[in-house]
RNA sequence: GGGCCUGUAGCUCAGCUCGGUUAGAGCGCUUCCCUGAUAAGGAAGAGGUCGAUGGUUCAAGUCCAUCCAGGCCCA
């Protein structure tokens, strides 16, 4: 007989499939063929945040790889045309970095040294090698992306396309050169921007100094001979006092202790200078204008005491010590003073000959403790303790970043920022919180954005100046080879080649020279929505592609990126195209190391993806980060979260598979050849689990339209396990027809199984795409002209749901739930078949009644009635109803409680025969109370919510014969088993029983025969066969099965 | 100091949108049961001041306020 299904093995190797599944995915090009299968369909954008391609891919890609799959295969299945363009970052810094831990080298001076050419040239190889493990691990996780056609930010198409974008702001006067204070790190020689600072807080200890700073000559009186208390927790930037504010309009008081004076804020007295004595107060602006001697003499000129609007009252000492070179604030107060910039520091983050002899040559935080002891030692020093705070280290080398005045290139955000904010209020977010939350509030502090990088290995900042300052913006080659009057059409877009070209400037015939700068590589990802079809209109390239695919329908990536792609993306938008870049943005949490630290190869907590996908496989890690926990939380992974997918969802649906498969070879059912009963006309259970299937593919539609797909997964696997524990185990023995001949029933079980089985590999395919697909393959693929791919396939659509069998099925499955408790209480075994259960349910007995049959299956009881003499099951008793009594009676609700509290069950049986009492003058029906029987110990009942269950446990001679009988089919059964028959082998049964169990036996010979597919039984010992004893209600008994 | 998130069983987490009086699941542990899906399944048990306090309400894990702890981000 031919099979209509290949055989499946349930011991499935899940990793092992999943390289099968990819192969058929290779050689059948089914990504290629499912977008071809949607052309023309209306299109749904989305776009790949291009990874950095400076390391081996990790588990943290794997979380947003996955869900940035999920969606687009959803989409996809719903008939949108989903285009998938892959995309490497190939810029920056941290490429640079991996290149010159290879060579060895430490700064930039040494990057020079070795030639910039050389050295960009291993940027460009370290890249491409690292884009290959991306590959790969992309490939085994199963997120379709087309990496054929990736975008390269690094690709002179690419980097022309974003010269572009930078002319046309440099055109509106958008970027611009600026004499800033901006983060920066000595060790890398550059400047950072925001974001990339936001990136490397670390909660540091730093000493935290009160000075005294001595009045030299004061506007007001009595202050000469007194001293600034000044606070400061960077000792470094004391070499470069230059000035000291105060808040004009905060009370500051002159104190005295020990003799000795001092001026600080009036708030501050009691926690910075205990034991003081106050001697009077004054406002702040009485102090602008004194002059101070500062701790290192360096500037003439300054010195002197001004008013500021951001001094603060709450810590230090209300009086701030100012370094123009080091602090944003400063500089900008500082500026409007007229003091000069005293930087005795250079790019290195080292004193400089500016600076006092005992520290020149130490890098700055270096030099803190010997400043401390020189202020210690000349008595400036009044108190020192430490302090803790968060400060920036550089993102990518951990250098402790240094605030620097210095001049970079920026793109001024700010005069857009009403428009981002705007923009914004279009966008969705999930969760919603980032929204308004923590991008809202980023945004309301938006900056400009510093983007000039002082670096090698990034796109050239496209400006020539000359010697008269003139700049000359270059969109594109072709712009500059016009300029230079060559062909330059072949020239590597980067340094140091690029910088070789120079022209005569426009304005003033001078030479111009690029700028040395390449920018900030946030702004190459942010710029992929065109660079990545290398828009450019002044050339007339990837016009078409744009216009189509802009803006997005969804991104998606980490938390991180609200500081960094998700906001130069809107930026960009905004900045370019006055839109949103994108409309729907999945934000996701972090991963964290089992042990709930951060993952880091020094703890050696670090959780390997290729590990998990070679255990467990890509669709149960798959399935672990679209379903487990909180995608938006920051999650734990570990093998024992991944091992108990794999055996409670995993193979649970595989058992199911392999079950159905198993009977239907076995029983030669096809689909396509025995013709599917409708529906409405198959058994209950059936039409039960197509029920719950609708109801499934309805959660799981809505919740992927909704970006849940982590409550769609619930409800797909909460269906999974109604298949396989109620369904599946309810219905077993339908499949199965020793007779031969398929009835009407099994029949429609096959066709219910079959269906439901289809309908998960079509629901599942988004989520578990290899298991769906394997599932696919064998039951429905080429089955009534369905394709060969359940990636193909479209996203099923919602049925009919019985919503009064649902809640039927649900009493009925509490009814054997409680029926369970008193045989355990009873210690009544299930194999004991029982006379009748007894049943109280207030509910809809027209819907239970045909479901009872199910019901005392499971009991194993002959029958099952409903009780309609209720009383006589136990004592009944009436709890209130709040839900409904709550909004009628308000606070009398507890006299309602009391009074049924001291019933002694005369109002509770009129209830549950259901009329309406008056208890405390209130007219009670029973819709307003909960009827529960209280279980007496022994005899044999149980009530739970609105449910009673009693069972009849008195034994007759009969039922306890099949009592026995059923022991002993197990026994055959298990000896079935161990001599390795199959489940459809006949055999020759010989049973070697005495006494009570013979005559059970005798009593039950067709039973016996008929559940173990016995086709001859002898009552005697043999010899023949596999024999297995065992011992049944304390005698011995030996039987002997033979295939035949 | 500010913003956001989280806090429910030993562990991992549902439930909170929309308040209803016996707060659930899985894992782990103990004891049983069932078994022609068997590396499954079922029942029972131990294990909860639902972070704390106060408020609103007939009724609060759920709503409000304050606080505490942890995390992330920002100053």
């Amino acid at each position: 007989m031919t099979q209509p299904f290949d055989p499946v093995d349930p011991r499935v190797s899940f990793p092992e499939l999943e390289r099968a599944i990819l192969e058929f995915w290779r050689e059948t090009d089914v990504f290629g063929r499912s977008l071809e299968l949607r052309r023309g369909a209306p299109e749904w954008i989305f776009y790949e945040g291009p990874p950095t391609a400076n390391g081996k891919p990790g588990i943290h890609h794997v979380e947003p790889r996955t869900f940035k799959d999920v969606y687009p295969r959803f989409k996809t299945m719903t008939g949108h045309l989903v285009r998938r363009k892959g995309g490497w970052d190939c810029h920056g810094l941290p490429v640079e970095l991996e290149v010159e831990k290879e060579i060895g080298t430490t700064g930039k001076r040494d990057i020079e040294a070795f030639g910039v050419a050389e050295f960009n040239r291993l940027c460009r190889e370290s890249v491409t090698r690292y884009v290959d493990d991306f590959e790969r691990l992309t490939e085994r996780i199963g997120f379709w992306i087309d990496m054929s056609d990736a975008y390269w930010t690094m690709s002179t198409e690419y980097v022309e396309s974003v010269w572009w974008s930078l002319k046309r702001l440099h055109q509106r006067g958008l970027l611009a050169e600026a004499d800033k204070v901006t983060a920066y790190c000595p060790r890398c020689g550059t400047a950072l921007s925001d974001a990339e600072v936001a990136m490397g807080y670390e909660t540091v200890q730093d000493p935290s100094l009160y000075l005294r700073f001595p009045i030299e000559r004061s506007p007001g009186d009595g202050l000469d001979g007194a001293s600034l208390l000044v606070w400061t927790t960077t000792p470094w930037t004391l070499p470069s006092n230059t000035g000291a504010a105060v808040d004009p309009g905060a009370d500051y008081v002159l104190a005295e202790r020990g003799g000795e004076r001092f001026v600080l804020g009036a708030s501050l007295l009691d926690r910075v200078l205990p034991g003081s004595r106050m001697l009077r107060t004054l406002r702040g602006d009485a102090l602008v204008g004194i002059k101070y001697a500062p701790p290192y003499p360096n500037v003439e000129g300054a010195h002197t005491v001004v008013a500021a609007d951001f001094v603060s009252m709450d810590e230090g000492t209300g009086v701030v010590h100012m370094a123009p070179a080091f602090g944003a604030d400063d500089l900008i107060v500082g500026r409007a003073q007229g003091w000069p910039v005293f930087k005795p520091v250079d790019d290195a983050g080292r004193f400089t000959d500016l600076a006092p002899e005992f520290i020149r040559g130490l890098f700055v935080k270096d030099a803190d403790p010997k400043i401390m002891a020189d202020l210690r030692e000349r008595d400036i020093l009044l108190r020192e303790e430490t302090y803790e705070h968060a400060y920036p280290f550089c993102w990518r080398c951990r250098t402790p970043l240094l605030y620097y005045a210095r001049t970079s290139w920026y793109v001024a955000t700010t005069k857009v920022k009403d428009r981002l904010l705007e923009v914004n209020e279009s966008v969705s977010w999930f969760p919603e919180h980032i929204k308004h939350g923590r991008y809202g509030n980023w945004l309301e502090n938006n900056v400009d954005w510093a983007l000039s990088r002082e670096r090698y290995w990034g796109t050239p900042l496209p400006i020539w100046r000359c010697a008269n300052e003139h700049q000359t913006p270059v969109g594109s080659l072709r712009e500059l080879g016009e300029l230079a009057g060559r062909d330059v059409a072949d020239v590597d877009p980067h340094k140091p080649y690029i910088d070789e070209i120079t022209f005569e400037c426009p304005s003033c015939g001078e030479t111009a020279t690029r700028v040395p700068e390449v920018i900030d590589t946030w702004y190459d990802s942010g710029a992929m929505p065109f660079a990545q079809w290398g828009y450019h209109p002044e050339l007339g390239r990837g016009l078409k592609e744009f216009e189509r695919s802009f803006p997005a329908d969804f991104i998606s990536e980490a938390i991180d990126q609200t500081r960094g792609w998700f906001y130069t993306l809107m930026a960009e938008g905004v900045l370019h195209f006055d839109s949103t870049t994108y409309r729907n943005v999945v934000c996701l949490g972090h991963l964290v190391a089992a042990d709930g630290r951060k993952m880091s190869k020094s703890l050696g907590n670090q959780f390997d993806p290729w590990e998990a996908l070679d255990r467990q496989g890509a669709d149960a890690l798959r399935w672990w980060m679209l379903t487990s926990g909180s995608p938006w939380a920051s999650r734990r992974i570990g093998h024992d979260a991944l091992d108990e997918i794999v055996r409670q969802f995993m193979l649970t649906l595989w058992n199911v598979y392999a079950f159905f498969v198993t009977y239907a070879n076995a029983e030669g059912f096809d689909p396509a050849s025995d013709p599917a009963p409708p529906v409405a006309a198959r058994p209950l259970l059936d039409r039960w689990a197509m029920s719950r299937l609708a109801s499934t593919v309805r959660t799981a539609r809505d919740g992927l339209e909704a970006y849940d797909a982590t409550g769609a997964g619930r409800a797909i696997q909460s269906f999974v396990d109604d298949l396989s524990n109620w369904y599946v185990r309810r219905s077993r023995r339908r499949f199965w027809n020793p007779g031969g001949g398929a009835s009407e029933d099994t029949l429609s079980a096959f066709h219910t199984l079959h269906e439901c089985l289809v309908a998960l590999a079509t629901l599942l395919a988004p989520f578990t795409p290899f298991v769906a697909e394997a599932l696919w393959r064998n039951l429905a693929a080429g089955r009534g002209g369905r394709p060969d791919s359940v990636h193909l396939a479209d996203y099923p659509e919602p049925d009919v749901t019985e919503g009064r069998l649902d809640d039927a099925m649900a009493a009925a499955r509490a009814i054997v739930e409680l029926g369970r408790h008193v045989r355990t209480e009873t210690k009544t075994r299930t194999r004991q078949p029982l006379a009748e259960a007894v049943v109280h349910y207030a509910g809809d007995h027209e819907a239970l009644a045909p479901l009872l049959d199910v019901v005392a299956d499971e009991l194993n009881v002959k029958r099952i009635e409903f009780a309609e003499t209720v009383h006589e099951l136990g004592l009944w008793r009436a709890k209130p109803n709040y839900r409904a009594l709550g909004p009628k009676l308000g606070g009398r609700v507890k006299e309602v409680a009391s009074a049924l509290a001291a019933d002694d069950g005369t109002a509770a049986v009129a209830l549950a025969r259901g009329e309406t009492v008056t208890l405390a003058g209130i007219s009670i029906s029973p819709a307003d109370v909960d009827l529960a029987q209280q279980v007496r110990e022994g005899w044999g009942i149980a009530s739970e919510g609105g449910l009673t269950v009693a069972l009849d446990l008195e034994l007759t001679p009969e039922l306890r014969q099949e009592g026995l009988a059923r022991e002993l089919v197990r026994l055959v059964q298990d000896a079935r088993r161990s001599a390795g028959l199959d489940v459809s082998d006949r055999i020759a049964l010989a049973v070697d029983a005495s006494g009570e169990i013979a005559e059970a036996l005798r009593a039950q010979a067709d039973y016996v025969k008929g559940e173990t597919l016995a086709a001859e039984l002898i009552e005697a010992a043999s010899a023949e066969g596999f024999r297995q004893e065992a011992e049944i209600e304390g005698s011995r008994v030996a039987v002997s099965v033979r295939k035949i």
